[in-house]
DNA sequence: CCGCAGATGTGAAACGCTTCACAGACCGTG
DNA sequence: CACGGTCTGTGAAGCGTTTCACATCTGCGG
């Protein structure tokens, strides 16, 4: 049922070994393509999932099609813990960026998990904690601060990983505008205005940090 | 400890009596004034709440001061349920809109009785479930919505109450404002313009809807 | 019943972002 | 190596909302 190495990154690397337990007994994997949906925002799902390898996106839609992406999430990272108790309709999308592996555990097995290891219902009730956390900064993020600052808020953010930062941010200008919540045009325009600034490098289909502290700053301005 | 009747509406309405046997137990009760505050985002928090009676506001706060009102919790809501397992920083400020009575729970005293009541830590992840599909609607309103829409939908969902509709919401035109992340002048122009159309009527600190399918109609429209 | 503070209405100007339109750059593929 | 499609840069006009500046209303305390 179960093929590969489970992480030990992201939140894996701090839970208790009874969801690393559950994950290497009942869960199913599920291999992706580039580009595939795994769940969709709308659709029922009743199953936590953990990635093994690979990134996949985490966006939510509007009614019109517009998309927002929040995340990108990589190895180690659960997601879908909405759906534990309260099996309905997903509150967001998830797509793979590149070839992944996710694997799955059903609602019902974990409740029954859960009843006889009640330290489980604390990892996953802390799962939930820290994604309200981080949905909370989410929304505080989108009706406060202009578009530059969540810009360089949401470059900061994709380019932190585990031991240290990433320079190199392989999205496109289109993309990063699904990040910010703005048009790609309007991205252009600071991400060039940044470039001649010296702060970023940006090339075909990437960005490049080159000078993080003032993008920290300019993550905190209100103007421009 | 605990003096007064625990209601039976909100969330606790459909909740495993092992949470109502925890609010009457280990709780401690708090009286809040009118415009008191019970936490305020930054806080260290580590206390789950539930409301006795009254009723208080759930906002959070920009850096500069700016605040968005997101619900008015009213008896039988539990709210603070972030900090059960992650106690850390609140992620929101808490206010008493009236004289108000709530019980709180502290953290260790839940994970002891999670640890006796399995069913409890199934409870808990729902009621952080629901929220996480709420803050998740509300991420997608304010980023996707336009500001009439917002206020629409504002005024449609803080007048349901368990029972039906009330057509009065007494909120002045500054703090509905602070509900949609608009201006008051921006508010009260379409006001003004619902009121002309017969859809509202609008008196001194509050609003009074006359036509809910039609405010439905605006809730929807993406163009005025 | 007067006065006054807070609540509401409304217009004008400014601003940030979108929309639209298009030009140039890059890159795989035939 | 030329072509087509995607990605990027940028200007101009438009739109919704904020900001600012007042006028007006309303209810309560003196």
């Amino acid at each position: 049922m179960v093929s590969s190495e489970l992480p030990k990154t992201g939140f894996l690397a701090h839970a208790s070994s009874d969801l690393a337990d559950l994950l290497n007994s009942v869960a199913t994997e599920v291999d992706l393509e580039e580009g595939e949906v795994l769940f969709e925002q709308g659709d029922i799902g009743d199953a936590l999932y953990a990635i093994v390898s690979g990134a996949l996106e985490f966006s939510i839609l509007s009614r019109e099609g517009r998309k927002l992406s929040l995340d990108v999430m990589r190895p180690g990272a659960l997601f879908g813990e909405i759906a534990l108790f309260d099996p309905g309709v997903r509150t967001a999308t998830v797509t793979a960026l590149q070839p992944s592996r996710v694997r799955g555990v059903k609602n019902a097995d974990i409740m029954t998990a859960i009843r006889k290891k009640p330290e489980l219902g604390i990892d996953l009730i802390q799962l939930a904690g820290e994604r309200m956390r981080w949905m909370s900064s989410q929304l505080n993020d989108q009706v406060f601060l202009p578009m530059p600052a969540r810009l360089a808020r949401k470059i900061l953010y994709l380019t932190v990983d585990g031991s240290g930062h990433l320079s190199l941010l392989t999205l496109s200008q289109a993309e990063l505008a699904e990040f910010v919540g703005a048009t790609r045009e309007a991205v252009s325009k600071t991400l060039s205005s940044w470039k001649r600034a010296g702060v970023i490098d940006a090339t075909r289909g990437g960005v490049r940090v080159l000078d993080r502290n003032a993008l920290q700053v300019m993550a905190d301005l209100h103007q421009v």
